[in-house]
Formats: structure tokens, C-alpha cells, sequence
DNA sequence: CTTGTTGGGTACAAGCAAAC
DNA sequence: GTTTGCTTGTACCCAACAAG
């Protein structure tokens, strides 16, 4: 794309339809339901009109090749008819990477649904926070998505390693700042690869490189569909006596707005006070 | 003024799942 | 198996706005 041919495509965008290519390019995969949590939340005199208007903006994005619509549906979560998951069109791919001057091209083929299935997931648990940032439960300082969540550090044995959370988050409540390391779990793995996995946190922690930077460790939390998946978890980890268990934390993804507006993200020192109990 | 585009609101159908 | 409830997507209406 050359330049002329943004800036011609940039004319009729409206700064949400940047948001929402934006969004696109962070998430990899969203709902249409995501996107009107995301970008139409609030002006709207009902949730059928925001539905309305999202899918009417969606649709024109789609005619420019900006967006484009999965052929498989993703479905099962909800009731209803079944959801039009999205990503971003072979255009909107080049106008992404032109304003951020890229040269890498990313290609943006369908997604197998086990890996869509895992994108959405994360996508829910950002989209989560930024919900409870509207609330005003929490303030979002920071979510870093996929690849730039990434840290690679030297393990013990001088080897170069990877850590890939799949989303990095900070949030503020009062006077306190909570570190996240999420996992968003779906049951498809083995309790031994989560474990094995913890141990790379452990790892990475040891290093004491974020430490450094940030004073604390973030914690890290698995968020499972279900109790009887968390309950699994909890047991893998537990059962290993190399893990350390202060670390971790396994919620349900019901719970999981809970445990975000009640913190505990900071590392175990610098959690200020026991719980308080709240009620609704 | 006419026309086309965009986006908001509402009604309704389609589709799924839990409840009966 | 049927009903009920919920959610999503589409069709149609309308208003605001810009371009010609």
C-alpha cells in the first residue's frame, strides 16, 4: 500500500473504526459481541442498538477489505445464534503496518478453532478488565498482549529461554498497584504441560529481572472454565513439590472479575491487608 | 435541492440451551 | 419432545451530513 492510499482509506475512517482495527491487531481474533464491549459501550439508548450499530460498522469495514469474518463459527460459549468472530482484512492489515511504519507483513489465515477458541479466551479476560476499568472497580495501567508480552530471560543452566504469557496486565485499585500474569486455560491441556509451565514462571521469576524493574513479581493466574478443571490444576500444582504455590493462583472465569477487583495481583509482601469482605 | 453515505433505534427471525 | 428464555444478526425506518 502506498502512503496515498492510506491516507485516501484514513479519510473515511472514523477515529472507532481505527480503535477497532487497532483492537484487531492487538486481540488477533474478536466476537462482534468484543467489539461492541470494546468500542460501543457507552451512547447507546439500548444493548440492540449497540449490537445494531456494531454490526452495521462491521459489515462496511468488511466491504473494504479492512475486517473480514471467520467462516467457522466459534460458538458454544452462549446461547443464541451463533457469533461472527473477526479479524483483520488483508487491507486493514496494511494500513495497521503502515502507521505503525512495519515492514513485516503478518498474515492473517483462518485460525484453527482450537486456536481461535484460546484467542477469544484472552481477548474475554482483557476486555474484562477494561469493563471493570468502566465500572471504575479498577484502573487499567497497562495490557500487554501477544508477542509483546513475551520475556525472554537466561535460565540456570545458562540456557536462553521463553516465557509466553498469554496476557500481561497491570491495574490500579486506591493506593495499590496489582501485577497479572494470565493464563487463560480451556481444559485442553494436560495438568503436566500447566505444570511444566509454572515451572517456567518459577524460572523467570528466580532471574529476579522483573523484580528489579517493576519491585515485585507479577501474580499468575490460570483462569479455567470450570471448578472441577480448577480443582485439577490446583491438585497438579500442589502435587509437585517443586512448585511453589504462592505464586499461582486458579480461578474460574466467574470469579475472575472478583478476584481482579479485589487485587492480589501484588507479590506476598506487598499485599497490604487481609481481604475485606465487600458485599454487593 | 438531490443524492449517497453513515450511523442510530426498533422489530423480528434465527438459533441455541436449559427447563419443563 | 416441547416450551421458554436469551442472544445474535438482519431488515427497515429515521436523522445528520457532505458532495455534486
Amino acid at each position: 500500500m502506498s502512503p496515498t492510499d492510506a491516507t485516501s482509506l484514513l479519510i473515511h475512517l472514523s477515529t472507532r473504526d481505527i480503535a477497532i482495527l487497532e483492537s484487531l491487531r492487538s486481540y488477533r481474533l474478536l466476537t462482534t459481541a468484543h467489539i461492541r464491549r470494546l468500542h460501543f459501550a457507552q451512547g447507546h439508548a439500548s444493548l440492540a442498538a449497540a449490537s445494531g450499530a456494531v454490526m452495521r460498522v462491521l459489515t462496511r469495514l468488511e466491504t473494504r477489505n479492512l475486517v473480514a469474518r471467520l467462516a467457522r463459527r466459534i460458538g458454544g460459549v452462549r446461547a443464541g445464534s451463533s457469533g461472527v468472530t473477526w479479524q483483520l482484512g488483508a487491507t486493514g492489515e496494511r494500513l495497521l503496518r503502515t502507521m505503525h511504519g512495519e515492514k513485516q507483513r503478518r498474515r492473517y489465515v483462518e485460525p484453527s478453532p482450537a486456536f481461535a477458541a484460546h484467542t477469544l479466551a484472552v481477548a474475554d479476560l482483557a476486555i474484562g478488565l477494561y469493563e471493570l476499568q468502566d465500572q471504575a472497580v479498577i484502573e487499567v495501567v497497562r495490557v500487554d498482549t501477544e508477542p509483546s508480552c513475551w520475556q525472554s530471560f537466561v535460565g540456570p543452566h545458562g540456557t536462553f529461554e521463553w516465557l509466553k504469557p498469554d496476557l500481561y496486565a497491570v491495574t490500579a485499585s486506591g493506593d495499590y498497584e496489582d501485577h497479572w500474569f494470565f493464563e487463560a486455560d480451556l481444559a485442553t491441556e494436560h495438568p503436566p504441560v500447566v505444570v511444566r509451565k509454572a515451572k517456567v514462571y518459577q524460572r523467570y521469576a528466580a532471574t529476579g529481572a522483573h523484580q528489579g524493574r517493576h519491585g515485585l513479581f507479577p501474580a499468575v493466574i490460570w483462569v479455567v472454565p470450570d471448578t472441577a478443571r480448577a480443582a485439577a490444576i490446583e491438585a497438579a500444582l500442589s502435587a509437585d513439590t517443586a512448585i511453589q504455590p504462592e505464586l499461582f493462583r486458579v480461578v474460574t472465569t466467574e470469579d475472575f472479575r472478583q478476584l481482579i477487583a479485589t487485587g492480589g495481583g501484588t507479590s506476598p509482601d506487598a499485599e497490604p491487608t487481609a481481604p475485606q469482605q465487600t458485599t454487593h
